[in-house]
DNA sequence: AACTCGCGCTCATTTACATCA
DNA sequence: CATGATGTAAATGAGCGCGAG
């Protein structure tokens, strides 16, 4: 059993899965690999294992959202050891509804229809930064509104306006109350269609874009989170898959010097299973069993050994 | 049908700022 | 009060898909 690390750029294919796997991936990555390998042997482990049912296992964690709490493109590899109970970040369907949202926002989906009831208040601008938002901030964000109001959807245009007219970026801190409603609109949807973009600006009296901007964040903090995750799910498998190499190992030594130790073990012809003509039952047959019992051996014709009472 | 272009979106990375120890 | 660490809102640029011409 061979146990094999990869970390860094393009990863090589482990030896004993040359003629299982390929990795094709260019990119930075970690790759782990468990298979059976015993003192460089593969290749004759390979073949005498013929088409065996105990395949290589080998395991690519690529930089990019390696798992995917939220979505799952069919391109990148996910992990099946963990569920969204193990996450404990919501599990929403792969957004591959994204564009039939788009064209027909599904409103009775929408975050709105569950949470605007506990937060279906004015959660004006003025309440941000924790009560602690200066008059500038203020006037800033008012501004903001009123332009974006005017403006319609934001853009990089739109953007560029802000640029132009808000000299110093200054920092808004959304209130707890808007972060919450964000947050409980980011389960419903990890991202969002124009309409829903609106529909929360509007209610939580914040510009599109910066809502657009929380969720893209928001979505960067998940896979943070999940990346973490991953690692440290990956760290105890290495150990775990450490801890059986050095066992097998051991166990390997052991047996190599059981076999040295008792040379005569080495005379024993493989036993071989035979029909018993009196019994009809399998029965070992070796040459060993017959040199050992004599009589048994003189009273069959064969050197089959058979303890079995004969079929009446 | 193949192409180009503009648009809008997401993502990764970086920057800037607020907050806290 | 100064300072470094941390969290996060926002900016930026690249890449992708899609529709129109």
């Amino acid at each position: 059993m061979e146990l094999a690390l990869c970390l860094g750029d393009t990863p090589k294919p482990f030896s004993f899965l040359d003629k299982t796997q390929k990795m094709v991936h260019k990119d930075i990555g970690f790759c782990m690999a468990l298979g059976p390998h015993i003192n460089g042997r593969s290749q004759d482990i390979e073949e005498t294992r013929g088409s065996s049912t105990d395949p290589t296992v080998q395991l690519n964690l690529l930089p990019f959202s390696p798992v995917q709490i939220n979505q799952t493109p069919p391109s990148k590899l996910s992990f099946p050891w963990l569920t969204k109970n193990l996450l404990s970040e919501p599990v929403g369907p792969p957004d591959s509804n994204r564009q039939e949202r788009e064209d027909g926002p599904a409103l009775s989906s929408s975050p709105n229809s569950t949470v605007s009831s506990i937060f279906n208040m004015d959660l004006s601008i003025y309440t941000s930064n924790h009560g602690r938002g200066n008059k500038r901030d203020l006037e800033t964000s008012l501004s903001e509104i009123e332009r974006e109001e005017r403006g319609g959807s934001s853009s990089r245009a739109s953007d560029h306006d802000d640029e132009e007219n808000c000299l110093a970026r200054k920092k808004l801190r959304l209130s707890k109350e808007q972060s919450a409603f964000l947050e409980e609109s980011f389960k419903e949807h990890n991202t969002l269609n124009p309409k829903e973009k609106q529909d929360l600006a509007k209610q939580l009296n914040l510009r599109p874009r910066q809502v657009e901007v929380w969720f893209q964040n928001r979505r960067a903090r998940t896979k943070l989170k999940q990346t973490e995750v991953d690692c440290e799910y990956l760290k105890k498998y290495c150990e775990t898959l450490t801890e059986e190499n050095r066992r097998l190992q051991k166990e390997l030594q052991e047996l190599r010097a059981l076999k040295t130790s008792q040379p005569f073990y080495k005379q024993l012809p493989a036993t071989t299973l035979t029909m018993c003509p009196s019994c009809e039952r399998c029965v070992a047959s070796t040459a060993y069993a017959a040199s050992i019992t004599a009589t048994a051996a003189a009273a069959t014709d064969n050197t089959t050994l058979c303890l079995s009472k004969p079929r009446s």
